[in-house]
DNA sequence: TCTGGGGTCCTAGGACCC
DNA sequence: TCTGGGGTCCTAGGACCC
């Protein structure tokens, strides 16, 4: 076994639920197109076959922008951006509903795709996945051209990979060329390609800290790997400080990691308008039971019970609290996680009108499997060490 | 124009145990 | 004038990601 640099390939499919849209809707492609909201923005296909959408400014509500084309990015419209304010950017854009549907069966179609090649990948989610190379034969050009080429075929859609030593490298480069690019990056090419970048394009500096880097005046990743390290680490702490100095070099040896399994299951929901704890009681009341149901649903569909139940409730200031409780045994009744949910929100001063509310299942083990603690011997004597 | 929903991981204090 | 130390669980909050 030679201990040569690992191939790990980031692989991003290109502004994937508005591409997805398109291949519904080809009359769109080449225009701007937002996608999020509610079901009001569904289109309505007229007598003459030929289909009326939702425009942008119709939009009133509390949602944010899922994913917009790249048409749509031009006029300043980008994930996670309130609808109200891409209205006014981008009045005239076309309006889509979400349809998880949709993009979770294409998500599995380039997925089998790349399975097709190797089983070694990683799932981030609904449209990114990371594929370890290292053991493939060929030139890494050619074998993300391959993959390439059969989620092109298995899809109709394009995806964006990059191929090098390791995920932080392989996950920055897979967005230096979108869309359909194809990029190789290797360690010397980090002062080159790397370093010229915002801090903010690596995966795991996000808002906050691109803020406080800002006011070391960090911005570039290059002046991160400049940074004394004694500044990082009174700014940052000795964990994090000493992962910021290691990623600004582009060095990374976590694992593509096959297989997970997962640690919670939520549901939650944001109301259409502002809720008070008395004067809504019913509605809110209805709306939980429903949530603590979703979530007992899931657990039994994936087959797993939670010891941990919690809630998250957003003021409607936007100060969000959560509480939790553990029970001692897992669970997956709708009762008896609404009734450990209940005890959580007695904990919870609700005089502030709310926004959301959330349940939550932590600390999961698959059901059948009896993860209950022996019960310790009764009563040990104290300091008997 | 106020900011969705589903997750993961980390930190930190106190309880509890030996 | 004193309080010793270390491991783990529980809980709450926060940053970050897709």
């Amino acid at each position: 076994m030679t201990a040569g640099p690992r191939r790990i390939a980031h692989l991003d499919m290109d502004a994937f639920y508005a591409s997805v849209e398109l291949l519904r809707y080809p009359d769109l492609r080449g225009q701007p197109v937002v996608i999020g909201g509610g079901r009001q923005a569904t289109p309505e296909t007229l007598a003459d076959g030929s289909r009326r959408y939702a425009r942008l400014r119709d939009y009133a509500g509390r949602g944010v922008v899922t994913t917009s084309t790249y048409e749509a990015r031009a006029l300043g419209v980008f994930s996670a951006m309130g609808m109200m304010k891409a209205a006014q950017l981008a009045p005239d854009a076309v309006l889509l509903p979400t349809d998880f549907e949709s993009y979770r069966h294409y998500s599995r179609l380039f997925k089998a795709a790349v399975r097709t090649f190797t089983d070694a990948i990683e799932d981030r989610g609904i449209d990114e996945i990371y594929i370890d190379l290292t053991d493939m034969p060929g030139e890494a050009r050619d074998i993300a051209a391959r993959i390439k080429e059969a989620v092109h075929a298995a899809t109709g859609l394009t995806c964006s990979m990059c191929v090098a030593p390791n995920k932080l490298l392989a996950k920055i480069g897979s967005e230096l060329d979108k869309p359909d690019g194809l990029t190789i990056l290797t360690h010397d090419d980090v002062p080159r390609r790397v370093w010229p970048l915002a801090v903010r394009k690596v995966n795991g500096i996000g808002p906050k800290a691109t803020e406080r880097l800002a006011a070391l005046g960090i911005a570039t990743v290059g002046e991160l790997a400049a940074a004394d390290l004694g500044l990082l680490q009174d700014h940052f702490g000795r964990s994090y400080s000493a992962w910021l100095a290691e990623a600004a070099q582009g060095f990374d040896e976590r694992p593509v990691v096959v297989e997970s399994t997962p640690k919670s299951i939520s549901r939650e929901t944001t109301f259409e308008r502002d809720m008070h704890a008395r004067h809504d009681r019913a509605a809110l009341s209805s709306i939980f039971t429903g949530l603590c149901s979703r979530v007992a649903d899931d657990l039994k569909r994936k087959g797993y019970v939670g010891q941990t139940i919690g809630i998250k409730i957003r003021f409607a200031d936007f100060h969000t609290v959560t509480r939790d409780l553990t029970l001692p045994n897992g669970t997956d009744d709708p009762v008896e996680i609404r009734r450990a949910a209940t005890e959580c929100l007695k904990r919870v001063k609700l005089e502030q009108r709310l926004r959301l509310i959330g349940v939550r299942a932590g600390t999961l083990t698959p059901k059948g499997e009896h993860s209950e603690m022996p019960l310790p011997v009764q009563q040990q004597f104290p300091f008997e060490t």
